[in-house]
DNA sequence: GATAGTCATTTGTCCAACAAATGGCCGAAT
DNA sequence: ATTCGGCCATTTGTTGGACAAATGACTATC
């Protein structure tokens, strides 16, 4: 390297550190001025940040320093990075919220399965007016398809796996995208409750008919044999967890 | 660059992409990576992770690469990174959910607003069968304890505080701690939706009286008051987002 | 008009160097 | 012997530059 780059890179360092708006590091001060410049100009969910090399220009960083800071807002759900498009504004906070509880699978005990299967219960039962407001046929064949897929599976683990998504189907039909992630991220815990107990038998007849005949409840728009249904089916597993 | 330099970094190249656990990105195979270190070795809180140099070596990346993941990781509240000691395990992951939403640059657009307030009302609301099981005195005391709160806050945001302290009390009734760990993540959100639209006179009015009128049919033990009331308190907000 | 190919742009990864921070060591002073 | 200050080695922080890979846009061809 010559030595006047050297010093340009020196200078250059020590204009950074008097424009530097905290003590934090530049990568912090990166993000601060982002968010800042999301803020000023006023961008929306669905626009475009300035691409990396013109982040570097405006605020005098390199492009590690700004992939850095990338990283961050990324790992927040503030943006959305891909290639030849660029860094797109999107919301997925409560998603990464949930996710960092996802990390560690914990054995299911007791009052963790009641906790859960009343979640449930909740969330499949007792919002059966949304449910039946916003259900389709479509909805309904993909819910038969998975019911097929889970009895034509070819272990307990897979079946389990047909289970939930049998069960995360109905909950995509209230459209609500909150509660949808809540319910993924319980997914662990949930597919852990559904082997429990049960063999590879058990799905392709108890459970198989438990879906079919909510499944027919819902055809029906059967509110009430719809609710007794579900309710009996995710109470199916409490012996299996005495403790 | 020599020529033979060149070809070796294509081949180090061929060779990640064969070890790649997924098709994703280096980045993220390495943050997955690292975090099967973690738990493989047993690592716990106040361990320190390997130099970024060694992670380098271990699994054949370079430094940046190396570096973009723990930040990750440091945005994810797992590790703490600090000059010479290196990065040490942590385990912030609550608190940074819950820093997520007061990440200020994001406005709370109309669909989170719908999500969020659809989800509370699912819990607030149409758990009225097991709310109205269990509720006892002392909870509606302490209603109305954080009710006369929100009252005589000193400004909005306090109010807003005390008008979350309501609704979290009331969640705690159910006796889930599965419901009430979500219903806490979501409080940053919350509180913005709150706020909007209001000022500190309007908590100690409008939203008072909401809240006095919801205590009541909780006394008066009726469903139907109670549901509609709730109901119509959670849509209060709605038309401060159209957009 | 549809389609396959190329081209340019943007992100993704790598490398090498130096700056900055800091824990630990060593020596001097008391 | 102990304490304090300064030096040193180690580790993270930042920079610049190069090339690979992905992909949207444009163009030529049929």
């Amino acid at each position: 390297m010559s030595e006047e780059t050297r010093i340009s890179r020196r200078a250059a360092g020590a204009t950074a550190e008097t424009i530097r708006q905290s003590s934090a590091s530049a990568v912090d001060d990166l993000v601060a001025k982002i968010r800042s410049l999301i803020s000023d100009e006023g961008l929306k969910v669905g626009d475009n940040l300035p691409t990396e090399r013109e982040l570097c220009e405006r605020f005098q960083a390199s492009r590690n320093t700004v992939r850095e800071a990338m990283r961050i807002l990324k790992a927040y759900g503030i943006v959305s990075v891909r290639p030849k498009v660029g860094a797109t504004i999107i919301d997925d906070r409560m998603e990464r919220a949930l996710d960092l509880f996802a990390f560690n699978t914990l054995e299911v005990s007791r009052s963790t399965f009641n906790d859960i299967q009343g979640f449930r219960t909740l969330l499949e039962v007792a919002s059966v007016e949304e449910l039946f407001e916003r259900i389709t046929q479509d909805d309904i064949t993909d819910l038969q398809r998975a019911n097929d897929e889970m009895m034509n599976a070819g272990s307990a683990v897979e079946a389990s796996e047909a289970d939930f998504r049998f069960h995360t189907r109905l909950i995509q039909v209230l459209g609500n995208k909150a509660i949808l992630d809540v319910y993924k991220i319980m997914k662990p815990v949930i597919l852990k409750i559904m082997v429990r107990g049960k063999t590879r038998r058990t799905f392709s007849t108890t459970t198989f008919s438990e879906h079919a005949a909510i499944i027919e409840a819902l055809s029906a728009r059967d509110r009430i044999a719809y609710q007794y249904r579900m309710k009996s089916h995710l109470e199916a597993g409490f012996p299996h967890f005495d403790e």
